[in-house]
DNA sequence: CGAAGAGATTAGT
DNA sequence: ACTAATCTCTTCG
């Protein structure tokens, strides 16, 4: 990875799928990552305060383990220092997909102009800094498999089955 | 720098 | 089930 700001401190957030942290350096775009579950050792920080774009987006994570509502993506807030054009346009192509809907590796490379790179995509999935903003759990395998997931598999199933029942569809994968 | 290895895949057999 | 194909990024001589 390229620069990255140092970390200066990390929010929590509670959820039904354990805690997670948001963890931040320096503006403009302080959002470093975000964990889920959180990492083991609880974090010690000094006694800064949040800037405004972790506090918001802190809320719009509430606001979604409530409801399972699409999470508008502010690009701007996010520490995207160290990716590639291509990686970034895959995070922007799976940011638009919607809670309830998932789409294969391969069919996010095809909407990035790489038909063939469906390899290529799991492993900007598994480099995403950014999970639940950018919905990684929705890119599945082409077979109908879950694919795998960061957090653990099981998460990426519950994430699916919880959006697709408040969507009132049945979960969108094989097993 | 070029070569080789590594993936959260896929389509075929 | 297993295999070969395919693509970008990372790591190594």
């Amino acid at each position: 990875m390229k620069h990255r700001s140092a970390t200066i401190g990390a929010l929590h957030v509670s959820s039904p799928f354990g805690t997670a942290v948001i963890r931040y350096g320096e503006e403009p775009a302080p959002i470093q990552d975000i964990h889920l579950p959180a990492p083991e050792p609880a974090e010690a920080f000094g006694p800064f305060r949040a800037p405004d774009a972790v506090r918001r987006l802190a809320d719009m994570l509430l606001g979604y383990f409530e409801n399972f509502a699409m999470i508008p993506i502010r690009w701007d807030w996010l520490d995207l220092t160290g990716l590639t054009e291509l990686q970034l346009r895959t995070l922007r192509e799976v940011g638009d997909i919607p809670p309830g809907a998932v789409k294969s590796y391969g069919a996010v490379a095809e909407a990035i102009g790489r038909p063939r790179a469906a390899r290529f995509v799991g492993a900007t999935m598994a480099a995403n800094r950014f999970p639940l903003l950018v919905p990684c759990h929705r890119v599945v395998r082409s077979d109908g498999g879950l694919g795998g997931f960061g957090g653990g598999i099981e998460l990426k199933r519950s994430l699916l089955e919880q959006e697709a029942r408040t969507a009132g569809e049945p979960p969108p994968f094989k097993p």
